[in-house]
DNA sequence: GCAGAACGTCTGTAGAACAGAACATCTGTG
DNA sequence: CACAGATGTTCTGTTCTACAGACGTTCTGC
């Protein structure tokens, strides 16, 4: 259709927002939207060990993730709670109430996520997903900070100005 | 590694971010960032035909498109030309210094689009570029507002709330 | 006990999405 | 031609989010 359909980025961004789009839109009222599904998701299954860890892994800066919480446990779906081991770092714990919800958000998402999928077969569909997910865990080993200063020097390298 | 792995929405978001803050990085003091970029290669090789659609085709908001065109604009990277048929709406063309720059920023662009796949095989990256333009296509066709009631009722209808 | 680091929160700033109004221009109808 | 309505762009104002920095609390090593 266009010269942009050769361009990664161009391609990830359509599909982001589609996928943004349709989540926000199957979550309903739930606080924080797209992410306080996943925020939920990580509290049940994942035992986050400290809230900066949470906003590492989703990508939330540290001070949005305060207001989402706080927005998450007013709702009572998760609760902070004071690690015994260190007093100074918060476990989010999902409430009963919390993973009576996922139980019911993960049904929605289900459909949103076949509504973005739904140009690709089911084998495309398998291997985007084990794709992305092997890229995925790869950028999000890789990505912390990592030794910045050489990594940029290697991306800005295309020519000088 | 985490239950997030298995999340679509969680390993897009991650690839996305990635690709952003590695693009963001590549283009440098360029107005409008990966945007920036993105608007300058339509200009150049897709010869938008009004800036209206190159918001759609971007998923860049009328209002937003608005001041990253001026910025554009003033940095002598693109002109906004009334259209000759139409004279309500603008022509977004790149000057010359703006299509000089523009191959600059494809070689810069190139790498850091590597850096953001290195953790695939050559092959792997062909099929995730490959299956990504096909969805990216599939989704951009059918999401210019579509019949969103329908929509809208089809991704909610998850459970009753 | 103390200095320094880490965790979370709060404040302030800037970027961007979004809704709505305003203005210029086009199109269709009479 | 005059007019009403639609469309393209810009402007205004609100909200959400990212980000940097300061602060209080708590831990660690000396």
């Amino acid at each position: 259709m266009t010269a942009l359909d050769e361009d990664f980025g161009w391609t990830l961004g359509v599909v982001f927002r589609a996928y943004v789009k349709a989540t926000n839109l199957a979550v309903g009222d739930l606080p924080g939207g797209h992410r306080g599904y996943q925020i939920l998701t990580a509290a049940t299954r994942d035992q986050p060990e400290s809230q900066s860890a949470l906003c590492q892994q989703l990508g939330i800066d540290r001070t949005v993730m305060t207001y989402l919480l706080d927005d998450l446990e007013r709702a009572s779906l998760v609760t902070r709670q004071h690690a015994p081991t260190d007093r100074r770092t918060r476990l989010v714990v999902a409430t009963d109430t919390g993973r009576t919800r996922l139980a019911d958000l993960d049904r929605r998402l289900q459909h949103a996520e076949a509504h973005v999928l739904a140009g690709l077969s089911r084998e495309d569909q398998a291997s985007l997903k084990a794709l992305l997910r092997k890229l995925a865990v790869h950028a999000n080993a890789a990505d912390p900070v990592e030794n910045t200063c050489q990594v940029v020097q290697d991306i800005a390298a295309g020519t000088p100005q």
